[in-house]
DNA sequence: CCCTAATCTGCAACAATTCGCAGGTTTGCA
DNA sequence: TGCAAACCTGCGAATTGTTGCAGATTAGGG
């Protein structure tokens, strides 16, 4: 009875997916809804070829949902719920000498949360 | 204020290092109480050099805390929470074509949760 | 003091991930 | 049909992670 065994990997795999800083931001950046890659792109100051590869991984453990408009693909988290259950991580970051002194943890709970600088509107 | 990117960096340091199916199973393991480094690593049928490495990774993030009592080191979840909140993550695993066909999540995150079945004791 | 048990650390080989770039596909539009 | 925009995929080089093994450490017991 591996099942335990096969429940780690499967766990591990997704952590790893999640695992990457690009794809954490590309997650918030999903929290209110769909966007498109360029649009995901821009957001985060990133090269689309690089959002669209990790969109390829989240995709394939299904961890987003694709809709195409025309040349647009628009992508929204299968799972709205994971970009709090990612947050609450943040309980478990160790804070010494990490995140600028005196920076508190609700602080940059609420920022991480909160709505992107508007890059362009 | 890249404080946005500075806390998606410490997230994903978080999460890699959880990405591993050993550390998933020695914090599971150690989700009731804490436990000496042979005897995680007979739990989990490991080499103790291995469990040791892995609790070396999961010390220098603060994850588990150290007790030495002689020659033994008994280990202990910092936030004990941690286990369930892993537990949580079982939602976003994609069940097609994964898990033996018939598992349903439920009994999965039961079996996970549920007491080793005692190696020895 | 010496031996052993329990654990830790360093290192090298091997494996997996990341990332840019080149080239391919699909769609809209003239 | 031809062209460009928006995306996707394949590939190789550089980086990073894993793991066993050999050799320290630390502590208990003669």
């Amino acid at each position: 009875m591996p099942s335990r065994l096969i429940v780690s990997r499967e766990l591990a795999d997704l952590l790893k997916l999640l695992a990457h800083p690009d794809r954490l931001r590309m997650i918030e950046e999903l929290r209110l809804g769909e966007k498109d890659v360029t649009g995901i792109a821009e957001a985060l100051a990133l090269p689309a070829t690089r959002v669209s590869q990790h969109l390829a991984q989240l995709r394939a453990q299904r961890l987003v949902e694709e809709r195409r408009d025309g040349r647009s693909h628009f992508y929204r988290l299968a799972h709205p719920q994971l970009a709090a259950w990612i947050v609450d991580a943040l309980q478990f970051v160790d804070i010494r000498n990490r995140l600028d002194e005196g920076e508190h943890i609700d602080s940059v709970r609420a920022l991480w949360s909160a709505q992107a600088p508007n890059t362009s509107h």
